[in-house]
DNA sequence: AATACACATGAACAGTCATTCATGTATTCG
DNA sequence: CGAATACATGAATGACTGTTCATGTGTATT
C-alpha cells in the first residue's frame, strides 16, 4: 500500500461506501413522488390556490379555469401524498394545505429559481 | 344585491383573482421545472451524493453505480436548473450543489415525508 | 322519489421522459 | 502524433403521465 492523504483516503472511502450515506430506496421513493407531484405547473397552482385559502374544488375550478375532472385527479395525487386534506360539507369537498411546511419549501425552490434565473 | 357576511364577499373575491394571486406562468415553470428535476430518484440520488462530497463524474459511477452516460445526462440537466456546479481539472470535472439550499429543500421535503409515512 | 349539483374515478390517448447505445470532444501520457 | 482516459451529446425506445371523455357516487332540493 502506497503512502497517500489523508483526505485522499477520506475521499475514496465515502466514494465507497455512498449508497450507505445517503436514503435508501424506499425513504427515497417517498421523497422523490412529493417532488414529482410539485414538478407539474397544475398541481404547483392548486398549491398555491391552496396557500392562498381553502378551496372547494369548483372554486378551485372557476379559480384557475381548469376542468372539473382534471382537479379531481390531480387533487388525488395531492391527497395521497398528505399534501392537501379535503373535508366535506355538504356537497362540496373543500380542500386546504395539509401543512404549512409546503408553502415554506415553495418559497425556498421559489428563491433559488429567482437567484438562478440571472 | 343580497345581503352577505365581509367573509364571504373577500372569498368570493379571492376566487376570481386567484390567478393574480399566485405565480405567472414563467416564475411557474422555473419553479416546477426544479421540482421535477429533483423528482427523479437517479438525480435525486446524485445531488445527495453531492451533499456528502464534492465529486466527479467517474467518481458519481463507481459511487452510486449508474452508466456513465446515465449520469452525465442527470448532470446535464442538473447543470441547466443551476442545481449543480461542473469544474474541469485535468480530465475530470468535478461536480458540487451550487448552493446549500438544495441541501435543505430535500430535508425539509423528507421532513414531510416522514410526517406523512404515518 | 326524482332531479340536480358537486365531486370522484376509470379508460384511453398523446405527449414526455429516463435509460441505453453509439459516437463525439477534450485532455493527458507515451 | 497516436492511444487512452474522462466526460458530453445525439438518437432511439420503452415506460410513464397529464388531460379528456364518459360514467359513477354521494348529497341536497323540490
Amino acid at each position: 500500500m502506497g503512502l497517500r492523504m489523508n483526505s485522499e483516503l477520506k475521499h475514496d472511502t465515502i466514494v465507497k461506501n455512498l449508497t450507505t450515506l445517503i436514503p435508501q430506496d424506499d425513504e427515497l421513493g417517498r421523497i422523490t413522488a412529493i417532488f414529482k407531484a410539485l414538478g407539474d405547473p397544475t398541481r404547483a397552482r392548486i398549491i398555491y390556490a391552496l396557500g392562498v385559502s381553502k378551496l372547494s374544488v369548483s372554486e378551485l375550478e372557476r379559480g384557475l379555469g381548469l376542468t372539473q375532472s382534471n382537479i379531481s385527479h390531480q387533487l388525488s395525487v395531492l391527497r395521497q401524498l398528505q399534501l392537501v386534506i379535503g373535508t366535506r360539507s355538504g356537497r362540496n369537498v373543500h380542500y386546504q394545505l395539509a401543512d404549512k411546511h409546503i408553502i415554506s419549501i415553495f418559497q425556498q425552490v421559489a428563491a433559488h429559481a429567482e437567484e438562478a434565473g440571472k
